[in-house]
DNA sequence: CAAGGGGCTGTCA
DNA sequence: TTGACAGCCCCTT
């Protein structure tokens, strides 16, 4: 399969580890989980790892949204989901749009 | 190796 | 962040 180890593989990890660490009621930005990461340009590829997600993952990665504050998801049913999901934990929307002043996330160990 | 397509962004209106 | 756009990066064809 995989026997180059590259960074990727490694910091998809740390990836993973990020998101895991958004609170209930919360959200964060693609942009700002790859810098977290270390990898300030690589908010597209975050979008990538989320797409690959098996369905039953417990990773929050609904709590993820674009840096417009809109769900970036295409699919209409992982769309609907996370829709979902963010209203039980009492996200709301704004005329489609999350409040960041409200909702964002401000990590605390990281900086 | 080239081209196309994403759960994207910062910048500048 | 209101909306359009030119970058940027990784993966699949």
């Amino acid at each position: 399969m995989d026997k180059d180890n590259s960074d990727l593989d490694l910091v998809k990890y740390k990836v993973w580890q990020i998101i895991s660490l958004i609170p209930k009621g919360k959200v964060t930005t693609y942009a700002a989980i790859a810098r977290l990461a270390g990898m300030p340009n690589r908010a597209r590829w975050i979008g990538y790892l989320l797409r690959q997600l098996p369905k039953e993952t417990r990773l929050p990665w609904h709590r993820v949204i674009n840096a417009s504050g809109r769900i970036a998801i295409s699919n209409p049913d992982g769309r609907s989901i996370q829709q979902e999901r963010l209203k039980g934990e009492g996200v709301s929307l704004r005329k489609q749009r999350i409040d960041f002043d409200k909702y964002g996330w401000k990590p605390e160990g990281f900086f």
